[in-house]
DNA sequence: TAGGCCATCTGGTCCT
DNA sequence: AGGACCAGATGGCCTA
């Protein structure tokens, strides 16, 4: 269980900290901030040289970096409930066991590759969205339908799928 | 203690 | 022009 509070506690940081730099006149002097500023502003000096055409003032610039990372936070956040989303609609995986970001990744697309395959073996290869394709105006070139899959394939997809799920429960 | 995972910050680039 | 997106960097937490 990864500490759940972390993410806020250091929200709650970088937000103090925000308003310390904005209470203070002194723009450039990041130093104060963390060591992680003083370190990437040190880093950063030469890359810094920026073009003298910028319109903001120190100021301006320190505003508007704080709202851009709002919005990467509000973005990532985003993506964390999709995520979550999806995590939820993938069965058989105990709820208390969170599968971790790339783990939810691989066992989704090999889910939707052995329900591809079942669904495949299950029409004879004739799906109702590849004849109307096929038929219809518009072709969708791409897509797991389109994969050639034949049942070896396909009890290689549910054979893969189901040993994750299996390493999955037992790494609990 | 090393390594994995994660949240956040940041600057660059793309898109509307 | 400004927001969205992306990738790299960084540091914290947790576990083997």
């Amino acid at each position: 269980m990864k500490a759940k509070s972390k993410g806020a506690k250091r929200r709650c940081a970088v937000a103090e900290d925000a308003f310390h730099q904005a209470q203070t006149p002194d723009g450039d002097d990041l130093l104060k901030c963390s060591r992680r500023k003083e370190k990437r502003n040190k880093e950063s000096h030469k890359a810094m040289a920026r073009p003298a055409k910028l319109p903001w003032s120190s100021k301006d610039r320190r505003l508007r970096r704080l709202e851009s990372n709002e919005r990467e936070r509000q973005r990532m956040h985003k993506l964390n409930n999709a995520f979550q989303a999806l995590r939820e609609v993938i069965p058989h995986v105990r709820a208390e066991n969170k599968l971790s970001k790339i783990e939810t990744l691989t066992l989704a697309k090999n889910y939707i590759k052995s329900l591809t395959s079942t669904i495949l073996r299950m029409s004879s290869g004739h799906l109702p969205a590849l004849e109307e394709a096929s038929s219809g105006s518009k072709p969708k070139p791409h897509g797991p339908f389109h994969q050639p899959c034949g049942e070896e394939e396909s009890a290689e997809q549910l054979h893969k799928y189901a040993a994750q799920i299996r390493s999955s429960q037992q790494g609990s």
